[in-house]
DNA sequence: GCGAGTGAGTTCCCAAAAGAAACTTACGCT
DNA sequence: AGCGTAAGTTTCTTTTGGGAACTCACTCGC
């Protein structure tokens, strides 16, 4: 039996899951994003088994969203960083952040950012890249985008279909 | 030997994992979210073991981030539906759908939003709820907050550190 | 030059979680 | 009485994860 792969389903969150859909890989990502860029400081921080340190390292370089940085050679030792790709789905920390510090933390969260730009504490909000406006979910309604296939998401097609009968 | 717990890190995305820290939760809390809320539909749609689906539901419940909604008694059958903490949850979905229709998707996803005060299909992108600016990584500096521990995390602290001293 | 230390894995063994599929319970329908 | 349906539960087997010890390729202090 093979581990379920996901990213045969046509869904975006679900091929996102096949690169952090586990407990450790974002935890990984969230150090490397503050700067704790070798094995050892990330394994000794987080508590994971070395093991899987390895095998989650691995894979994110595999998926191309950290690179190893050398600062050895002899004996090759690496940092690694994030990719471009890898500063995407930093964003996808931030909303997880977001939710622990408002359900978790009740405001008060271990961690801050300042927005540098403004100068202020920053706590980021989703909003519509048209408008600009605030988005809650329930202020927009999903529809079939350019490749939703009809045939492999039979029930998705179907809830797509009532929820556009109910928003007309 | 126990699976690990990581609620215990003071962190706000470790705590986030303890709800959706796998890679069944988020696609049925998306399945949920589109309105395909009784068990066999889920499991239909998702392909997911009945007795994982099963862990997964109570489990959002407990944390209260599911309700249950009888449609019927003798034998009772409920609808799972979102709470408000589930719809906060939904961000986060939201967040690994982004990066999925950009980098699994090149931009032709298979969903789309319309949102409806502007009518617009749109993207949601993180702004800063200061300025109301887009904010990308890098653009904001991680500060310590009201409930940071120095002591629990001294790796994170440090690099806190260094990030404030590069940025004065 | 030699033993201790460091960084990054690798290997082994055992416990826990996931997958598949069959079984159960409590109905309603014909 | 027999079939169908919804929502689990159970059993059995395969994978994965945790913990700890081990390896390898150096560097440094003496």
């Amino acid at each position: 039996m093979q581990r379920r792969i996901l990213s045969d389903q046509q869904c975006s969150v679900a091929r996102t899951l096949d690169i952090v859909g586990d407990r450790w890989t974002p935890l990984v990502l969230r150090d490397i994003a503050l700067g704790i860029s070798r094995f050892d400081a990330i394994q000794a921080d987080l508590g994971v088994s070395r093991k899987v340190l390895t095998q989650r390292l691995d894979a994110l370089v595999e998926h191309a969203v950290l690179v190893r940085v050398p600062y050895s050679e002899h004996p090759p030792r690496y940092d690694y960083r994030l990719t471009e790709k890898g500063d995407d789905l930093a964003l996808v920390l931030l909303a997880l952040q977001q939710f622990g510090d408002k359900w978790a933390y009740g405001g008060e969260p271990p961690i801050q950012w300042r927005h540098l730009s403004c100068g202020q504490l920053s706590a980021p909000v989703a909003c519509c890249d048209k408008c600009g406006e605030p988005v809650r979910p329930g202020d927009a309604i999903p529809l079939r985008g350019p490749s939703f296939d009809e045939t492999s998401a039979p029930a998705i097609a179907e809830a797509l279909d009532e929820i556009a009968a109910a928003f007309g």
